[in-house]
DNA sequence: CTACACCTTGTAGTGACTACAAGGTCAAGG
DNA sequence: CCTTGACCTTGTAGTCACTACAAGGTGTAG
């Protein structure tokens, strides 16, 4: 690969980071959870030394991440890029639809919290008193209705919208 | 408050938990953290005794949650609503407000995200060998481009879509 | 009296880093 | 040669909002 330009001689951590937009602490982070390998060290001092293919490595893992990847999953299409190239990419396609149906998933709930909390806004006027705010009123309101219903589900997924 | 039924005489922190639909752990996350305050114990043993106020400070706790607020601007909330009531609710709205914009924006990043892994997925049919697939192409082809630009930013500000 | 469900505290783990401390190394300038 | 200062090294602790677990205490039903 890189079939622009000269390769790289050797590039610092500092260095590399600074080509892919991650920094140095991350990619220390990704060798500690073993996504990227050890490189090697300088000759003559000990610092980490990292050529065309660390870049490439990093920058595939940056864009995944920015995607929304998991590291586990970026893991997972690292493995399969790893692999033997004559393998069909199905495992890949596989594991990016999946992501693309979380993420549609995703969408949807932030959506819907997007609406209920436009409608809450809506409703207040920010002149009022704390007493008689809507936005606290709407946050609030639902204790009674779900102490009537009485006990619920515990251990509810979530599914963490944040 | 409370207007509808009697009080509810002295709840266990499990009986909260059930009727909030946080866990019970939770719940004493949010005391250790100082978001719901440390509630009496029963004069017979020394388990956590709640009331009606705690059911409503955890079901706006919850709610607040569930729309996106951050424990620190539950916090602030809580602060409000604790405070003067006859002050102006201009306070929460702006919060709110703010809030709402963090929502669009990160729906934004992640409707874009959301198209850009679906053209991803698009370009490949999933039969390719792995060395010609589409999506590893797509992640990893920007290496090249990134070093070319030289330097970039460093320390970015990433907004976290995930 | 014993089982059992629930409670108690405290600690450690999650994901994906970031921040800091204390020290080592390297190239350039004087 | 020596110093300066930027960068590197390792290791540890902190972030957010919890969750999970261990080891033991309590309350109630049979």
């Amino acid at each position: 690969m890189t079939e622009a330009g000269r390769p790289i001689a050797g590039l610092t951590i500092g260095e590399l980071a600074a080509r892919t937009g991650c920094t140095p602490e991350a990619i220390r982070y990704y060798e500690r959870v073993g996504v990227v390998p050890r490189p090697a060290r300088a000759g003559s001092g000990r610092y980490r030394q990292y050529g065309d293919a660390d870049v490439e490595r990093l920058a595939f893992l940056r864009r995944a991440r920015e995607l929304g990847f998991s590291l586990a999953e970026v893991r997972a299409l690292l493995t399969f890029s790893d692999g033997d190239p004559d393998r069909s990419c199905g495992d890949v396609d596989a594991l990016a639809r999946a992501h693309l149906m979380q993420v549609d998933a995703k969408l949807a709930q932030l959506t819907a919290l997007r609406d209920a909390l436009a409608g809450v806004i809506d409703q207040c006027r920010g002149g009022l008193a704390v007493a008689d705010c809507r936005i606290l009123g709407a946050l609030g309101g639902g204790a009674r209705a779900s102490a009537d219903n009485g006990i619920q589900t515990r251990r509810r997924a979530d599914g963490g919208v944040t």
